[in-house]
DNA sequence: AAGCTCATCAACCGATCGGTGGATGGGGAT
DNA sequence: ATCCCCATCCACCGATCGGTTGATGAGCTT
């Protein structure tokens, strides 16, 4: 009989993960070895344990990273991805928005599910990945799809991580001074940073910048 | 020895229901009766179970129904403490906007946790709603607090046609000299109108207001 | 008649924005 | 070596925004 496959749980929210770990641990073949509430602490955990696989969520603030510090789950699974090639990912998020399912699929993750599925499905999900396939929620394989008939009709362009950071401070209502101050950069980089936010977008304002990033799943 | 507590979940998540299940089962005193992954499903087993407490999550989109048939959080709530006075609500969400709050308080919960809580203050709060006490985040009591000193700030505004349709045009990029143009009256008629929206909603910019705008259901 | 809300309009001015035209350096790919 | 993307930074300047202070008139309610 194989070992059990090893398993970190990344998830901010504790009642999250209590629910993943209980069903997980009910599972035979699957054994947690770990949980972690911060990007940061999931790769510090995947490096100390070696397991088989995380189970990452997307969003994971961390209270105690400056702003520029956070490490969400898609960065965090490009560490983990790179540091151990033998450790696999799996994302388990509410999140849909093509960014970010391309933002974790390109980092490196196996698979992408929705919190939303059923039990079966993500323990099916965590065997799957395990074995070396991949693992994807039925609307995130439709998504990816659509993406590789339509490259560029659908492909809404991507910010860099910095500039949707600046444009969230853009929708929260700051002015260039004040999100020069919160990401303590010069205003004239945060300007820089709008041109080519602007540019992408092909929009000439900062608040038709933000509601086009929200119509494209951006914000 | 006292009957023990018997809670009914609502949370559209499977995953989170399993966390929040193993939580509560696990605790000397609580006894799950029953889950419900719709606003509407709780009403209905709330109904049939006759529980002390229901913990309810806010939203809870059901594919099932109609977008004007949906039932949140705070509607089924409403529902519940209308139709069982005995039967508590309590939520426990991640959402932590003002409207959100109010909403929920205002349609009857005894108590607003986040999901980000520790276990062990979600297990305090089902105890504390049941015997008839209020369970706040510490978060969300400060917003209470905060709206109890400044009433006349605690009703969200309503903004009046003209505005909205000004806004809207904000919205979509457009300056004040461009809507002027669009609706056929004079810009310093457009910057009047804008600066009614922002005192209404509290802001300073044109972005924010959109965004907020959005946040409360007005645009 | 008085008060309120809404829609309309004006002028002034400080603050901010956005575009232009530059620039350096790091990291990765070819 | 070269190219590309990203992050960073600068100065200048015209355009726009937002706040202030002021105003009239319509329609409705008290």
């Amino acid at each position: 009989m194989t070992d059990p496959i090893r398993v970190v749980v990344a998830d901010d929210h504790p009642i999250v993960r209590a629910g993943i770990v209980a069903l997980l641990s009910a599972t035979d073949g699957i054994e947690v070895v770990g949980q972690a509430a911060t990007g940061r602490a999931a790769v510090e955990l995947a490096r100390s344990e070696r397991p088989d696989l995380v189970l990452m969520d997307l969003r994971m603030p961390d209270a105690a990273a400056a702003p520029g510090e956070q490490l969400d789950g898609s960065q965090a699974t490009a560490r983990i991805v790179e540091e151990q090639p033998a450790t696999r990912v799996l994302i388990l998020t509410t999140y849909e928005t093509d960014d970010h399912i391309l933002g974790a699929i390109e980092a490196g993750a196996s698979g992408y599910l929705l919190k939303a599925a059923p039990p079966e499905e993500i323990v099916a999900g965590v065997r799957s990945v395990v074995a070396g396939q991949t693992a994807l929620a039925p609307a995130i394989a439709a998504t990816l799809v659509r993406r590789m008939r339509e490259p560029q009709a659908s492909a809404a362009p991507s910010l860099s991580a910095r500039e949707t950071q600046v444009l969230r401070l853009v929708a929260d209502g700051l002015g260039n001074a004040q999100i020069a101050t919160a990401l303590f950069i010069s205003e004239a980089t945060v300007k820089t940073h709008l041109i080519h936010v602007f540019e992408k977008l092909e929009v000439s304002s900062r608040t038709r910048a933000v509601t086009r990033a929200q119509e494209w799943g951006m914000l």
